[in-house]
DNA sequence: ATGGTTGTATAACAA
């Protein structure tokens, strides 16, 4: 029997409850990480995931960013906050150990603009992340780090490289940062079972037709511990909800495992 | 050209 983990930034979970309930009851993943909520933890819409079979822990806040992780076993436990001693005001970040595996959600800032303070925050953010795994964890163990990164890796994974080349979300020093934290141990997934493939897993709101055109971005990644890449059956894109009626702006990635090799 | 749309809010801000 296989395992099911699933990362999608949703872009307000009220507004798109009813494509989430839908999708997750079609394809019943075992995890779901969520990103982009939008709400106070008091304000999201558990009752809906709980009657679907599914535990919900939530970090949230108003308005803006968020997290949350539904799984169809309760975690053994919850991280909510990085605990570095650091300021840990924006809701981005929620752990899990589920079946054993840790699982880290983030919802990396998304740094506006080159100039903008955002921007060093986003970069600051990789590195701490990095420290936090360092001081957690040991890449030995069965460990995923998932969600919206806010970086494409490499050129194959914008619509336009040459274009976008130094770009939020494709500049040199946010790939070199989301680089240098996922080589503390962590393997892309998607990149493993699909190598050479142009697969998006945004499209932006604001440019016209984007996903008719596939004019994306892949900005969100499941990365995973060397024993768990070992026993990974599949990682893909679900392209069908970007295409439904008032869609998120991202889509889901799932990744399949035999945890029973592990 | 520095545009465009969407969600949370209920005027702007963030993405």
């Amino acid at each position: 029997m296989s395992w099911k983990l699933a990362t999608f930034n949703v872009n307000g979970v009220r507004a798109r409850l009813p494509i989430v309930i839908d999708w997750l009851k079609q394809r019943r993943p075992d995890v779901l990480c969520l990103q982009e909520i939008k709400c106070q933890e008091n304000d999201f819409p558990a009752e809906q995931f709980l009657e679907a079979g599914y535990v919900v822990n939530v970090r949230g806040q108003k308005s803006f960013n968020g997290v949350a992780v539904l799984s169809g076993e309760r975690p053994e436990r919850v991280v909510r906050e990085f605990g570095d001693g650091l300021p840990d005001e924006e809701a981005r970040l929620i752990a899990v150990l589920v079946e054993g595996v840790w699982i880290v959600n983030t919802y990396v800032p998304q740094g506006r603009a080159l100039d903008d303070p955002a921007f060093r925050y986003k970069l600051d953010f990789f590195a701490r992340l990095r420290r936090w795994f360092e001081s957690r964890f040991t890449p030995g163990q069965p460990l995923i780090w998932t969600g919206d990164m806010n970086v494409a890796p490499q050129e194959i994974d914008v619509f336009d490289p040459k274009r976008l080349d130094g770009e939020v979300g494709f500049h040199p020093a946010e790939r070199t940062a989301f680089a240098e934290a996922a080589a503390w141990g962590f393997i892309d997934l998607f990149r493993v079972h699909h190598p050479g493939q142009k697969q998006f897993t945004f499209w932006d709101y604001r440019l016209p037709k984007s996903f008719q055109r596939n004019l994306g971005w892949r900005l969100d990644h499941i990365m995973a511990t060397e024993p768990l890449a070992a026993v990974s059956i599949q990682c893909l894109v679900d392209t069908e909800p970007r295409g439904r009626p008032k869609p998120s702006d991202h889509t889901p990635v799932c990744a399949e495992f035999d945890l029973e090799k592990l």
